[in-house]
DNA sequence: TTGAAGCCTTGACCCAGATCAAAATACGAA
DNA sequence: TTCGTATTTTGATCTGGGTCAAGGCTTCAA
């Protein structure tokens, strides 16, 4: 929550990466201005927990650059992810004033806030914003399903396979790049980060991980940069119909 | 998504059992008029699919009384519930034609549906409407993440645990009843449907509920009936803080 | 250049829950 | 009352992924 760091590079709305994503998207240029009037930025380090569950919430915002995950934790230590935040994706929930999970930078991250009273009196008179934070939500809760189907009904090496289907995916939405031929991917999650989301352990990661390798489903270069000849393939390692829609 | 049987029993709004916690929760009287002129019931048995998944979806609605439940299923017939749907829960999506999971009824079941192009309509005119639909997809979605963390991290004794407690819940939340002392609910779901929830099989289902009876934690009246006598105990069982809120 | 701290991989072993099989119980319909 | 089907329980056995343990590979600081 504090030692904020990387000096907040401030935008305009007008250049800002995620202008036509993120909870604005829908926002005309006089709208856009009254939220520019309640926004500032944020930067955080890698590694960094930006919010903690429970603490008291006042502020919304957007991820402008950079990956965050939204984790829940058990007493004894087990802890599951539950959301991975990309950029445009949004922090926070109007009318709640704790946080119901934590929140850690994966990656360096700069994040659009808005202090949250003046975002909820703003969302009540501009309709657009609300139109979109609801699209937006059910999108998530879309991806929550999915998500369900892979935790409760998928083997390790479906996991995996998902997992890295799921974020060329998102990588390719926000890219607008196409999905054809071979493709590379960050995958900005270590082992243990992947195992958390997956419900695995970071050890069977690993295995999979190489064992995909093995099987030229997947080529590495480094630790954390996939390379993907047959999408289709990979899919189908992921037990998804494999003809399924292209983007999200 | 045919078939419908037991006579269409047509409220008023006004009595109607989940007024005040379904999408219409928020209209004023002049709202709920608009409502009611593009509303219509329908009932579904016990069993019946009411929504096939990629099926074109015409209508949405509410559950009125009964229980469904939302699942996908994987080509080699693996399935996952991935959503509950009690009464005063919402079924469709607003701006989306064709339905993403197959809705089957658990229970005889009541609908009150909107025929979605007027619905649509009436959203964008009716602020109310979609202020509520927004507060109901992000309570979804909460329950969702804390679906994920049972699905990822917990034991099969902990989900079933949790599965009781979750449905204590909304029961008690749907009754308005308190939560002290010994309670008593309705399990409305086949074991295989547990299995299918939890993402466990419905033999290792049977084995968990009889060693929680065993062990005194709940116990049963017959198959689908079951006695909590001390909730905190459950919740401990569960694997979740027990001090944690009584109501949702 | 040598440590030290993070990550990641690999191996050996084990166990919670899956699978396979059969029997018991519940419940309508005839 | 009896048969037929659906549901549930229980037992025996198997296995995917967890657990424990040991090294290896990077990166960065001293």
């Amino acid at each position: 929550m504090l030692k904020e760091s990387a000096p907040t590079a401030p935008h305009e709305c007008a250049d800002c990466p995620i202008r036509h994503r993120a909870v604005c998207a829908r926002c005309e240029s006089d709208e856009l201005e009254l939220l520019d009037q309640i926004k500032y930025y944020r930067s955080f380090e890698a590694g960094q927990t930006l919010i903690w569950s429970g603490d008291p919430m006042d502020f919304v915002g957007s991820v402008v650059t950079g990956i965050a995950s939204l984790t829940q934790t058990m007493e004894d230590g087990r802890t599951q992810m539950v959301g991975l935040l990309l950029p445009s994706d949004f922090v926070g929930r109007p009318g709640r004033d704790s946080a119901a999970y934590d929140v850690v930078a994966t990656t360096n991250i700069v994040m659009c806030c808005f202090r949250k009273k003046p975002f909820e009196e703003m969302m009540v008179r501009t309709p657009h914003i609300a139109q979109r934070l609801l699209e937006m939500t059910l999108d998530e809760l879309d991806a929550a399903r999915e998500w369900m189907l892979v935790l409760g009904r998928k083997t390790a090496r479906e996991k995996i396979a998902s997992l890295i289907a799921i974020i060329a995916r998102r990588d390719a939405a926000l890219n607008m790049a196409g999905m054809r031929g071979p493709l590379t991917v960050d995958l900005p999650l270590t082992r243990e980060a992947m195992a958390d989301y997956l419900g695995l352990t970071l050890e069977t990661v690993s295995r999979q991980v190489s064992a995909l390798k093995k099987d030229g489903v997947i080529g590495l270069e480094g630790k954390r940069r996939v390379t993907i000849a047959d999408f289709n393939r990979l899919l189908d390692e992921a037990g998804d119909d494999s003809d399924g829609g292209m983007l999200a």
